[in-house]
DNA sequence: CCATCGGTAGGGCAAATGCCCAATCGCCAA
DNA sequence: TTGGCGATTGGGCATTTGCCCTACCGATGG
């Protein structure tokens, strides 16, 4: 702090937390926060909204509305959940994911507070990256962090939205990649794969989680999957004709929530999803296009924990 | 889904719920809001201010400041102090004086930024001579800098850590130096010296000083008034007895802030300290050695603003 | 039945805010 | 040293927000 403040970009940042501090949480107008920081007021104003752009000022509602409590409560019982967080949604824009990833932030930094140590499993998916985006920076170095998937393309690019090394960066805390890429070419290959003791470790890790997080994938022409490229359209046709309606972890499933037996899940290499735990399996996931994925995969148990918007949670009770 | 109004104060708190969530976290206007939950916008505005006054929006800095920012507002709230700042500690290196030299300067140069003349006085201390070093030059013939206590000693050398000319050298101000030793021989030496013209003038100005800058000496072996050889150790031991716990410009105050009636202070020289004045008297300390006689200055009111660092912010506080 | 009263809604306006744009500053390369 | 270029600054203005004030609504008591 002291010894780098010839470097702008921090000081800068600096200056926005107090003036943040300033507005957000001393109440003063931007002209005072001018005066006191000796700048002008368009700076103090540039100033609170860096603030709040690089994500330094985190908002949250600590009041439950009661119609999402309602409908959270009406998700645990119809399908049996551990956990049901409902965000409330904006009717203009339902597909927001700051609501779902804030509140699940909250959850998952409940857990984190935690003094024993806990195991983290994540999925992938802008909606967990996002939730990790809404935690605040806390010191965890009891916890581990495991990823429940590669990241790794065939060609060994690494695909976005890690939000595994993010989340483990931001509290201090030890974390697993997962070794091994997305895909393997056929099972014989992925066996060679999971043979491996590292993969091992790892699969037992996830096996172990305290909490897993995971996104919900659906399974149209905007398919995670096939926006990532791990899935050609003439697959991704053989898939619905074997009634994918979605996946998790690159799990693919049908409209009871089984997994396919099917060449496809054959090559999965990710971590084995959780059946019957006591343990949260939480799905992070909102809007019209996953509604269907998201419905299976809680007729059938792939998770026992879900965090959504109040638009979906509506629809899902329908 | 607002118009189940069976309990009118919950669906009231509800909808300040929903207007705050769509304000601060959905990024709406009020306007906006007005429209989505079908009501007027002056009535969507006194939703949003009834989420904000009923603590239903919470906000967090996630950033170091946010916590000395809090530790500042606190020290202000509990002493009654006009200013308190307080710069982050190093863990590993809580009593660094670069980081409240920095913001010691960073509050003296918005002084200096006025154009209107400020008289401007100070102690002395290597913590003030921190801050004086970590000031930008910058052209300011407009104010005046005076330094509140001698810095000869008896033989008319000079004490080192002079703050007050690198002050005016540094801000091209005219300055007046303390035209008095520290101390006397006695009262009666003291009161001859304080006759002069020179003195008269330099007292009054510390009088009328718009903002004055000092230090805060510890009262054990390592005590600056003890190291730069006013204090000998029998001195030091008598002022212990007579309750002594610190001193501002070589005036000795007891564990409750009062100067103490003892013929040490009856041979101080410095200018009396400015008592119950609207004009920030900031002393600038910090450490463990240094924190009972910090409380006591804070306690008594012999100043009312104070620099300090978060380790010794916290400890004040306890 | 009406008068009163506490509280809420909405008009209006001044203050605060967000943002575009031209001017300036600082930096780097020539 | 100079010229160019990107970043930053502050002026100006439209929009948004906070708040005062009056009108209205419903409840309560005479």
């Amino acid at each position: 702090m002291t010894q780098n403040r010839f470097t702008p970009e921090t000081t800068r940042l600096d200056d926005a937390a107090r003036a943040g501090w300033l507005y957000y949480v001393a109440g003063n107008t931007q002209d005072e926060i001018a005066r006191k920081l000796g700048v002008s007021r368009q700076s103090a104003q540039r100033l609170v909204a860096m603030a709040v752009s690089e994500r330094l000022v985190k908002v949250r509602l600590d009041h439950p509305i009661g119609r999402c409590m309602d409908l959270g409560a009406a998700l645990r019982d119809r399908f049996g959940l551990l956990v049901a967080e409902v965000a409330p949604s904006d009717p203009a824009a339902p597909d927001l994911l700051t609501g779902i990833a804030i509140a699940a932030a909250a959850h998952l930094e409940r857990v984190l507070k935690s003094p024993d140590r806990r195991i983290v499993s994540l999925g992938t998916g802008r909606n967990l990256r996002a939730m990790v985006e809404q935690l605040p920076t806390m010191a965890c170095p009891q916890h581990v962090v495991v990823s429940r998937l590669g990241n790794m393309m065939e060609d060994g690019s690494a695909t976005p939205y890690n939000a595994t090394i993010r989340l483990a960066e931001r509290i201090g805390a030890p974390h697993y990649p997962y070794p091994l890429p997305v895909l393997a070419r056929d099972a014989a290959e992925l066996a060679a794969m999971q043979a491996q003791q590292a993969a091992r470790n790892t699969i037992d890790l996830c096996a172990r989680a305290d909490l897993s997080l995971v996104g919900i994938g659906q399974m149209d022409m905007t398919a995670p999957l096939h926006v990532d490229g791990f899935l050609s359209v003439p697959e991704m046709e053989q898939l619905h004709r074997a009634g994918a309606v979605g996946e998790i972890t690159s799990w693919v499933y049908d409209d009871r929530g089984q997994v396919i037996d099917c060449d496809f899940n054959r090559r999965v290499a990710s971590a084995p999803l959780p059946r019957g735990t006591d343990r949260p399996v939480i799905a992070v996931a909102l809007g019209q296009a996953k509604l269907p994925a998201i419905r299976a995969a809680l007729i059938g148990g792939l998770i026992n924990g879900l965090v959504t918007s109040e638009a979906t949670a509506e629809r899902l009770l329908d």
